[in-house]
DNA sequence: GTTCCGATGTACT
DNA sequence: GTACATCGGAACG
């Protein structure tokens, strides 16, 4: 069979994904921002090699790696591998489609740009914790749907790191308002 | 609008 | 002890 999405390196999956619909036992919507982490990466949790916490980066593409961050919030990224394995896509903001009023229920009477504008947001909105870490995408509780035709992408460096920070694999849907924050302002032209 | 800061778990020095 | 792929609220302009 064709070679899968998750098949590829964390750049082109990042990219692939703005505009996909991501579902978590029927909650969700379109993803609209995301960013790459691979081996090589200073940022990654994979640059120090296999370890308990980042196992999923190192197994089976098509994976969710979740992980908590400052001892409160969850982040979910998809496994991904290109013949090297290592890497994977954060999730980072969402456009809400369906299931609102049961992530309202967990976040709160949000209007829908707060309720998964953010990694951390998008976890609790979606009820995606530390139990679904490791579990394939392609099986409940999730559901993932590819975009039909590829959407106008904006790019920019990733957020809240420190090492790795020049590197641009942040994506984001160009003009959503679902965005975790703006990307800066592109020149006109390129 | 902006900046500052505390909450709090886990991995690592 | 320190650093985190964060968030929400307080204080300020």
């Amino acid at each position: 069979m064709a070679q899968t999405l998750f098949d590829q390196s964390a750049e082109t999956v990042a990219r692939t994904l703005i505009g996909a619909e991501l579902e978590v036992d029927g909650v969700g919507g379109v993803i609209v921002e995301t960013e790459a982490y691979d081996v090589f990466d200073p940022a990654s949790h994979s640059f120090v090699g296999p370890t308990a916490r980042n196992a999923p980066m190192f197994g089976p593409p098509g994976r969710a790696y979740v992980y908590r961050i400052y001892g409160l919030h969850w982040c979910f990224n998809v496994v991904c591998d290109a013949g090297q394995p290592g890497s994977a896509v954060l999730v980072r903001a969402l456009e809400p489609r369906t299931g609102l009023e049961r992530m309202r229920e967990r976040r709160g009477p949000l209007p829908p740009e707060g309720l998964c504008s953010g990694p951390g947001k998008l976890c609790e909105a979606l009820g995606i914790d530390g139990s679904l870490n490791g579990r394939p995408l392609e099986a409940a509780p999730f559901a993932l749907r590819l975009h039909v035709q590829p959407p106008a992408l904006v790019q920019g460096v990733r957020i809240g790191i420190s090492k790795g920070a020049e590197t641009p694999w942040r994506f984001g849907l160009a003009g959503s308002r679902f965005l975790s924050r703006p990307f800066p302002a592109v020149a006109a032209t390129a």
